[in-house]
DNA sequence: CTGCCACTTGAAGTCGACTTGAGGTCAAGA
DNA sequence: TCTTGACCTCAAGTCGACTTCAAGTGGCAG
């Protein structure tokens, strides 16, 4: 468990510099010392990184996942915090999964204009009632 | 067909008046007149915006449904980019089911710590992989 | 001992999609 | 005619998660 440099732990993470800084002013993850000024850093950070990366793609914010997993690494979660976002992650693949069906459709259906068919027409009303209004990001 | 004004767009929509007038700026809807400083537009303005929603939810940015749909209120939108969208739903759906599934393993599992289960710990390593990575808003 | 240069800091900038605010205008009701 | 108030414009602000920049520092090879 010997201490990493700031360089290491990006290597190793894949997550840039400037992001483990950002972090650790967030208190997301904590150094244990510095050579100099290079911060230093436990090998379990790499682990911590992970468990924020696993957050972020399960849609909790840098600020949720700071107060869950405050302080102590072997974080204790909340298993019905875990439960919701589950729930959560439920409704917005279900929500996918009608668009998906919906454009799939309009690739191949024959109505002369999208909006003349009447599977589109089902989906622009399911969108227009905010029931598919999930904002995403595009993936990496 | 006649026109409606601003409000009543917005209250048949949903979509805020600040919103549309952002929209008219942006080339994604277009006004037909005034009545005074007041936009009128044409009541098909709601199916677009309806449009709008759904290529949102779906993962279009605004600037990509400018560009995809200009001009033309009939538009025919090209199949590919749509089978393209669906491809990429398909991914993101993919990516979200494994994280459900981890998360929901997590919440029933009996290992000391999530740190420590093995299932967490794949999921762990799919997230760090940047498999995960897909940056998500919360649904409305 | 000297330079190099990757690291340091704090502040500022970026991106997308809007929202908010200040100050102005005009159709309609009293 | 006057007032009201919702709309108008344009600029600036917001939010989250970072990235970038300018200026400074210090470990280590030569």
């Amino acid at each position: 468990m010997q201490p990493l440099d700031i360089t290491e732990v990006a290597r190793r993470s894949g997550v840039p510099a400037s992001t483990l800084r950002f972090y650790e002013e967030k208190g997301l993850i904590a150094s244990i010392g510095r050579r100099g000024l290079r911060r230093l850093f436990d090998a379990r950070v790499v682990d911590r990184l992970a468990l924020l990366a696993l957050g972020r793609a399960s849609g909790f914010s840098l600020d949720e996942m700071s107060r869950l997993f405050a302080g102590n690494g072997r974080s204790r979660i909340d298993r019905r915090v875990l439960a919701a976002k589950a729930d959560e992650l439920d409704g917005t693949i279900k929500e996918l999964t009608a668009m998906r069906d919906g454009l799939r459709h309009a690739v191949g259906c024959r109505a002369p204009s999208h909006l003349e068919c009447p599977t589109f027409q089902r989906l622009l009303k399911a969108a227009a009632a905010g029931k598919l209004g999930a904002r995403r990001k595009k993936a990496l």
